[in-house]
RNA sequence: GGGCGCUUGGCUCAGUUGGUUAGAGCGCAGCCUUCACACGGCUGAGGUCGGAGGUUCGAGUCCUCUAGCGCCCA
């Protein structure tokens, strides 16, 4: 069942009203996409054929912070490739999701409500946060349950997402709303709990204890992709470690601290003033700890004396020398970033009596201090500390370089797929070609398996649960999992198939996993979220929609959300998850600088759509082409909004009742004029005039190009060809023929111009509908019926025979020169010419011939004289 | 250190597979007001295409080197 959209019937008054007396731009916005909602313009046919259907995985925003014109900016390019396709006869699927799950939508309510999550805590119904919109100063904030944790996160998120949505239909957004979903809603966390289970199946995803990053303040692990790289002051110190037959080792070290952690001495294998050393042991200062000295390719021989100690765990390196060299782990930092109470195995007797006196709960800081100063006092420490900057690791997110500590956490396989995914990534179509670059960096780079387990609150639970033995401890080799029809669960609250609710966290009963996803284990499956899949009350839509036709995005997040979505679609249905990426650049100020709030360069696009309208803001954004970073230039915006201001006024005249007025000079009314035009700009036969063919023969041709680079993903040329076609047709066409139209050279003179105005309005309407929806909506209402966003995309095809450009735009060379000379004399346009001589070669002539009635009356000259001659001129006498 | 992109008039950008005097808009200057448009129109000035070398009959457009900017990865 098809939908037959009828929006010309609802706004006020008949079809074909005709053009109003002073049309306007204001207010488009709000009065359009009212309309569209409520006539379904952008509905999705779910009965259409897969074949028809065009998908799009639309990019969640994170609704946590707030939108601003770098979303403008990339949504509006989807938007105006969702429109063609639709006007191609398309069914688009274009949903549109919010993404509030994860540590920013966490943080905020903390601060907004003055709680605070702890998962140990009962449910408490009917709950009142303390406070709404931020903590007064000094009040502690309140501890509460998960789930009321994410009831309030829920809330907060929901009043965010009115005002997204409400943002977008003023942009004019063609998404069909229906199709809303979010990253945390009942359907993301049913999916994203299914998927795992069936990867948990399959062996694709797994848990395993292993070093992993970790941020000691958010205390939750972190994966490769979220890294950032920061610089950072340290300090060397100049470390001795003893031989029992050789004078001492000297190792320079920025992490004194975890000196008691130390399990090896690396040097380079190629370094011969270590080469005799390798194979023998040294003991570590203060903690008395005997440690192999081995070669490692990773060493560098020019930092410091060359001679590095291994410890568990300072850095990445370290987590690759003790892989790579089989070595024992001596684990001294918690989860909390302090050092553990009890010293690490490997100690000598007097070491682990320092450690435990000294050191044992000791923060980082602290403990380097304490460190340090037992060095000194011991004698094992040589000349002074020297400050330097090294590079290390940040969450990208965090205050605080990442410590490595060892634990429990949930990973799903990459590194096993590397070939499949570079394969997929060569079948993909990258819009522009050389992103695909970043892609496969990326996945070249992989180090370690996928991540997905975190030890937050407001995210999605692993739907995963433990025995217990009769001493409590859990058994993790054999988790207990939901059935499929149970999904979503929340092991915290509900209970394992077969157990009760008494039997939780009791000896011989069941615990939960207290782990929650990571947002990307969520994002990656936005295909299956809003496709519908494994999702009964979808019907078949996950036949329809997948693969999808499109995933647009910025950049920066190819490694994450284009990397991890690839990786789902793999390992779950074994192919691409969509045919084409199309991949948007980034917003630069007018200094060519990223926009930041800190800066105060941020704008907010509501106050920009106000200023310069929908369209005028969508013109700026089309004109970004794809994958290319561009200036935010407030200029162009208003030229956007001049090019929407042209469109009503040269629409009006078109269609304008003097125009179509019959014989003689009888006005029509609006409503007549209206119908006479629509029903002209489908008679290509009455289209005689030779500058009126060649007018329509370079409108075909515009119609060519611009179909062909929207084919091509490039929305901005076609805007950009459509945009200089239009401003040719005003300036140029409009004048030359104004008069004939006005039926001063007769009536079928008059009818083959007015067809013309009608049928390219009729053309270049349908081509900026992608990019200026609510003007061209608006004069298409005039004078059409249904809505210009499901007319059909024009096709060149119109007259069927053409001669071709050359009259046209030899009447606009003879125009330009009369109008030169005009200008030179300082006199208005509409001044007398006595004389107009040219001269030029016959083909010139000949054309030129062919418009004579129209160029005497563009410039109101007397005589037109045409000359053939070997060389062009041109002279024109003023009266 | 490796990779990718960018560098065209004051500003923002076009320049398809190399081919006649390098284009547009904004800005600027001058002129023109009521019959689509002053939220306008017309006309004009202003670049030799980051730099050097090379291929070619011919290069902004291909090759090499180089500078600057931005981004990705290590």
């Amino acid at each position: 069942m098809s939908e037959k959209i009828t929006i010309t019937s609802e706004v006020g008054g008949q079809a074909r009203a005709g053009a109003p007396d002073r049309p306007a731009l204001a207010g488009l916005e709000t009065k359009w996409s009212a309309l569209w909602s409520s006539a379904g313009t952008y509905h999705f046919d779910p009965a259409a054929p897969r074949e028809r259907v065009y998908a799009i995985d639309t990019p969640p925003p994170t609704v946590s912070g707030s939108l601003h014109v770098g979303h403008v900016f990339s949504f509006t390019h989807t938007d105006t490739i969702a429109r063609y396709r639709r006007m191609c006869g398309r069914s688009v699927f274009y949903p549109m999701g919010w993404d509030d799950n994860g540590l920013p939508t966490e943080r905020r309510v903390q601060n907004y409500f003055g709680v605070r999550c702890d998962p140990s805590l009962p449910y408490e119904p009917g709950f009142v946060p303390p406070v709404e919109g931020g903590l007064a100063k000094g009040h502690a904030p309140v501890s509460i349950s998960r789930p009321n944790f994410v009831e309030l996160c829920e809330r907060l998120t929901a009043e965010d997402e009115r005002a997204f949505e409400e943002l977008w239909r003023y942009l004019g957004l063609s998404v069909d709303w229906r199709q809303l979903y979010t990253t945390i809603g009942e359907k993301a966390r049913r999916t994203s709990q299914l998927a795992f289970l069936r990867l948990l199946h399959r062996g694709e995803a797994y848990a395993a204890e292993a070093p992993t990053l970790w941020d000691v303040d958010f205390r939750t692990a972190v994966a490769q992709a979220e890294l950032l790289p920061g610089d950072r002051p340290g300090t060397y110190h100049t470390l001795v470690f003893h031989r029992s037959d050789a004078e001492d080792l000297l190792i320079d070290s920025t992490r004194p601290e975890l000196l008691p952690a130390c399990v090896a001495v690396v040097v380079h294998p190629s370094d011969a003033r270590y080469a005799s050393l390798v194979g023998s042991t040294v003991t570590t200062p203060l903690f008395g700890a005997v440690v192999p000295v081995v070669a490692h390719p990773l060493a560098q021989p020019d930092k410091g004396t060359g001679a590095a100690m291994v410890c568990t765990f300072g850095d990445v390196t370290d987590v690759t020398w003790w892989r790579e060299l089989s070595l024992p782990v001596r684990a001294i930092v918690g989860r909390d970033g302090r050092l553990l109470a009890a010293p690490p195995l490997g100690l000598s007797a007097t070491g682990a009596s320092v450690y435990g006196e000294e050191l044992a709960g000791k923060n980082l800081a602290g403990a380097q201090r304490r460190v340090v100063e037992l060095l000194a006092a011991s004698g094992e420490m040589r000349g002074e500390p020297r400050p330097i900057t090294h590079a290390v690791k940040f969450f990208e997110k965090g205050d605080r370089p990442l410590e490595i500590v060892t634990s429990r956490q949930w990973w799903i396989r990459t590194l096993a797929h590397k070939e499949a995914l570079l394969d997929l990534g060569r079948q993909l179509r990258w819009h522009p070609p050389f992103m695909r670059a970043r892609y496969e960096d990326w996945v070249t780079g992989l180090n370690s398996d996928w991540l997905v387990s975190r030890q937050r609150f407001f995210g999605i639970p692993f739907p995963i649960w433990y025995r217990l033995d009769e001493g409590g401890a859990p058994d993790y080799s054999r988790p207990l999992v939901p059935d499929e029809a149970d999904l979503p669960v929340d092991p915290t609250t509900d209970l394992p198939p077969g157990y009760s609710a008494g039997q939780r966290g009791v000896p011989g009963g069941f615990s939960a996993e207290m782990d929650v996803m990571d947002t990307w284990a969520t994002s990656s499956l936005t295909p299956q979220i809003a496709g519908g899949w494994e999702d009964e009350q979808a019907g078949d839509r996950w036949q329809k929609v997948f693969p999808m036709d499109l995933r647009p995005q910025g950049h920066d997040i190819i490694r994450t959300w284009l990397f991890s979505t690839i990786v789902r679609s793999y390992l779950e249905h074994g192919c691409l998850p969509w045919a084409n990426a199309a991949i948007s650049g980034w917003i630069l100020d007018p200094d060519r600088k990223k926009m930041s709030k800190s800066v105060g360069n941020v704008i907010t696009p509501q106050d920009l759509l106000e200023k310069h309208g929908s369209d005028g803001v969508r013109y700026w954004a089309a004109s970004g082409r794809p994958g290319t970073d561009t200036a935010f230039v407030e200029g162009q915006m208003e030229v956007g909004r001049k090019l929407a201001l042209k469109i009503l006024n040269a629409s009006r005249f078109v269609l304008s009742p003097k125009l179509w007025a019959g014989e003689g000079t009888a006005e029509v009314g609006t409503g007549a004029a209206a119908e006479s035009a629509a029903g002209a700009a489908a008679r290509p036969e009455l289209v005689v005039d030779a500058v009126d063919l060649a007018l329509l023969s370079g409108l075909s041709s515009l119609v060519s190009v611009a179909t062909g680079a929207f084919e091509d993903y490039d929305y901005a040329r076609a805007l950009e060809r459509t945009e200089a076609w239009f401003w040719d047709f005003c300036d140029n066409y409009l004048e030359l023929v104004k008069a004939r139209a006005y039926g001063e050279m007769g009536l079928d003179r008059a009818s083959s111009a007015r067809a013309t105005l009608a049928r390219s309005l009729s053309v270049t309407l349908r081509l900026f509908a992608p990019f200026m929806p609510f003007v061209t909506e608006e004069v298409w209402s005039w004078w059409q019926e249904g809505s210009v966003h499901r007319a059909p995309w024009p096709d060149g095809a119109w007259p069927a025979a053409s001669p071709g450009p050359a009259v046209y735009l030899s009447a606009v060379d003879l125009l330009a020169s009369v109008r030169r000379a005009k200008s030179e004399a300082k006199v208005s346009p509409r001044a007398l010419v006595a004389r107009v001589s040219f001269s030029g070669p016959g083909e010139a002539i000949a054309a030129l011939s062919l418009v004579q009635d129209d160029l005497r009356a563009a410039q109101n000259i007397s005589e037109l004289v045409l000359t053939i001659s070997d060389a062009s001129s041109v002279e024109v006498e003023l009266a």
